[in-house]
DNA sequence: GTCATGTGCTTCGAACTCGAAGCATCTGCC
DNA sequence: GGCAGATGCTTCGAGTTCGAAGCACATGAC
């Protein structure tokens, strides 16, 4: 290639793996979703985080973190509601908001493809790891991610996070 | 969540971090990508692959590890012919096989796009990393990596592979 | 040689994604 | 109260992705 650029080898070197494994996980993962619940894993995501939090969220804090843009999102509440897994209603607060629910169906989705995906995640990525490196792994995962969410729009989302 | 379903909390979190933290990552990459040379991460990452090995691949060596189905590698190849930034021609070992060539103007754009890639990656992934942290990642990161390429495809791929 | 099967790539249709534009509501300032 | 700008979501069009089907060549058995 043309040259470092300031990057030492050893950093390209982790962040072409990084990249690369979790591009393979992610398909795999997908494989996994849309055979036994015929789920994408942004369907999944979303259907996770409403279980987690007592379904009941608006679109846009459904959004969050699942880094989607709305227009996206929309669509596949679009689909999940037609499939009976969640439903879309008015919030008594703000008129302009959407509070989506999971549905009971969407639940028992959720609980039953869990199983198969937690499986698919442990054979692909914890299986050649040590506790010591899940923990390292975990650590540094966080990290990164905390580091990253903190970070200042590059130049971009005119409209994308509340400023608390 | 419904259960755990045998994989421990900390690996969970570990396993969302990553998801989330490389969803992110790829999406600013690919704003940068977009913004400077007008690429997509998979174009880049096709480039990059075929300056690294004098240009000269056939698609078939192009995809993989890319992870794409054939049908979109033709696409972006497509898409690549006609910004001039590759050259397809057949092979003379094979009648079937197209070899695909970087040309100088693909090779000058990896070049450069590349400072400014490279920056986004430290900025968002290496920053908050120490020296030993970023061995860490790389190590875990390989290990993971070799460890899903040795997998036998788990019910899929009735022809990607040749079994060496 | 010839036929069956495997492999390399492309074409095709359907599905998904994004950004821009649009509509409705909310908030703050006057 | 009323108006300007911000915010929440949707619609729309263009571009991209994938899998299945199709075509052309290669390889091995006979």
């Amino acid at each position: 290639m043309a040259e470092p650029a300031s990057l030492a080898p050893k950093q390209l070197g982790a962040y072409f793996a990084l990249m690369e494994a979790v591009s393979l996980l992610q398909h795999e993962v997908e494989k996994q979703l849309r055979a036994e619940g015929d789920l994408s894993w942004i369907q999944f995501q979303l259907l996770a985080r409403l279980a987690d939090s007592d379904g009941r969220l608006t679109m846009t804090e459904l959004a969050d973190g699942v880094v989607y843009s709305r227009s996206g999102l929309t669509y596949q509440a679009g689909l999940l509601e037609k499939a009976g897994l969640i439903t879309r209603g008015p919030s008594p607060d703000d008129e302009r908001a959407t509070l989506v629910t999971i549905t009971e169906a969407g639940a028992a989705l959720v609980a039953r493809v869990l199983p198969g995906h937690v499986e698919v995640a442990r054979s692909l990525l914890f299986d050649p790891l040590s506790d010591t490196d899940v923990d390292r792994l975990g650590d540094l995962m966080t990290r990164i991610r905390g580091h990253m969410r903190a970070l200042p729009p590059r130049s971009a989302a005119p409209r994308k996070r509340r400023t608390p």
